[in-house]
DNA sequence: TATTGTTATACTCTATAACTATA
DNA sequence: TATAGTTATAGAGTATAACAATA
């Protein structure tokens, strides 16, 4: 202990408590969902420990960097939030030097997001980091039962 | 459209974006396990419309239903959240006669939790509804296939 | 008129910590 | 001492609405 509180939210786990009827609850897939999701989130949370990074904000870094000049409003639609959600996360990013707002030539009202140097190297690290914790948190499967999971997950999403 | 502006939180759906490069984000299970949930809880909430019933609040239901004389600690211990959410909750279900708090006579110090008259018709009506969304939500999948899926997501969980 | 970014505001959820009463 | 419930407080996240600048 470092006497240090992490500033995100935080995971809480959803143990099954001994003792109690759950019912057909987890025959639910939304319950199941969301366990599953918590579990992920948790693991996430451990592999990125320290340094500030949330789901969103990781998301926003990858989508940075393989889409350089995008606007606060189209991140804010990959991320399915609010504009004013968006600015506030591109906000963070540059008061870290992570992110830079450059004014674009053909749109006087928007900006075009950039990565710098820094967040490049941010993202490098982190992308082994959570590609890492992805593996471990999927070990319970197999490679083929991952894929399928995926698959599965993907076609509830479209 | 009534004017009237639903009080939880909501469901933003997080659609793909044509255009965008999303590099290998799909292939990362707690992306996949949050969009995902995100789709299910915009489900849930369609369904559920008008009733201010959440995910934690219909499975509150459920567990006090299975579970009649459950603590709040407990409760709170199956939500995964802290004493003083379960509190709220347990306030929030009593103020609208979902559920009581009689005194034990085991131990003074701790409620014990249970569905009113009117809980138990709440909770018959929502589980006929939840039911129904869920099947809708996964209709896009096989019998087996979701069966499979609700497999996996408990290995995750476990 | 519509859109981008911004700002102000409000609301939900939830955690922490301190308190009380019981055990 | 430890636990159940309570209360107060704080923080993160995010939505809405109004506004200025630009399209």
């Amino acid at each position: 202990m470092n006497g240090r509180t992490p500033r995100g939210p935080r995971p809480s786990s959803i143990a099954r408590v001994a003792g109690i009827n759950y019912l057909d609850l987890g025959e639910h897939l939304g319950y199941a969902l969301r366990r599953a999701q918590v579990a992920s989130f948790d693991a996430f949370h451990r592999a990125t420990a320290g340094l500030g990074i949330t789901p969103p904000r990781f998301t926003a870094l990858v989508i940075l960097q393989a889409n350089p000049g995008i606007s606060q409003s189209t991140l804010g639609e990959v991320l399915g939030t609010a504009r004013s959600g968006a600015m506030l996360l591109t906000d963070w990013l540059e008061a870290r030097g992570f992110a830079s707002r450059r004014h674009r030539a053909d749109d006087g009202r928007a900006w075009g997001l950039y990565l710098t140097g820094r967040g490049e190297r941010l993202i490098g690290r982190l992308r082994q980091r959570v590609r890492d914790y992805d593996r471990r948190f999927a070990a319970r499967l197999g490679k083929r039962e991952r894929e399928q999971l995926l698959r599965f997950l993907e076609r509830l999403s479209a």
